[in-house]
DNA sequence: GCCGTATATTCAAATATCAGGATATAATGA
DNA sequence: TCATTATATCCTGATATTTGAATATACGGC
């Protein structure tokens, strides 16, 4: 019924703040990796850290569209976890502030991908498969 | 709502092994210290310097009763927390020795107190209040 | 093959946490 | 008051965690 990912996996994997924010925003879409280090305003490898402890507690699972890996709330433990954002108090300022970056970084994706590097191409390229 | 418990504070709280045991306990009964002192088998100083922490965060409250200090959920999060063990899987071949060791502790108890020393008394002397 | 980009891993220093013995405190009864 | 008992606090070595720069790897395009 719930995979072997027990109550202690999923409080220490949400215990760290930046695990905490990674799976709020991860409530919200699956993101990649630049998509997540922009809205919480971290660098890449603190991420990337974070993102294998997550993925290693089963809290998290991945799939790989060309170089971008993107990240979801494991679909068995999906409905637990947004139900514990919504049983617990977890907005603050900076749930907020990680809210408007994201919003803003979701709004440069294209056909739905993430392309953060679209402007630096030349233009009308689509670096999306 | 939620006084002021965030979710990071109950996963905090919880991703200690030795706090998901005193919460998992706590969870079938208000219970004293010494009584979860010998349902866990660890020393009195390590439980007590838990239930402090758990405690500073909100999850548990005391009442003192004569020189015992009795322990329990806080109420406001009782039901929260209730359901987070019943989400997500919590049992083990610890929890059930912790289970067994409990309801022997609290088979000692004398008017719904505990009553660890009465033994050690004079014989038919109530020390609870 | 090479280059550029996204992500993963490694590593070390800083920091946080835990265990539990020793000790202090609080309450009761005599 | 003193003795006893339950609990709280203090302390420290041991251990775990976090951070983020440096580096390695994976992938796509050429």
């Amino acid at each position: 019924m719930n995979s072997s990912v027990t109550l202690q996996m999923v409080c220490k994997a949400l215990s760290d703040e930046t695990r905490l924010r990674i799976a709020r925003c991860l409530s919200r879409s699956d993101l990649c990796v630049c998509e997540l280090a922009d809205a919480l305003d971290l660098p890449q490898s603190t991420l990337s850290n974070h993102l294998a402890k997550l993925r290693s507690l089963g809290i998290v699972d991945t799939r790989r569209v060309g170089t971008w890996v993107y990240y979801r709330l494991a679909p068995d433990q999906q409905a637990n976890i947004v139900r514990l954002f919504e049983t617990f108090d977890h907005s603050d300022e900076r749930a907020t502030l990680d809210d408007e970056r994201l919003e803003k970084r979701l709004s440069m994706r294209i056909n739905g991908q993430c392309a953060r590097s679209y402007g630096q191409l030349s233009p009308l390229t689509d670096r999306n498969p």
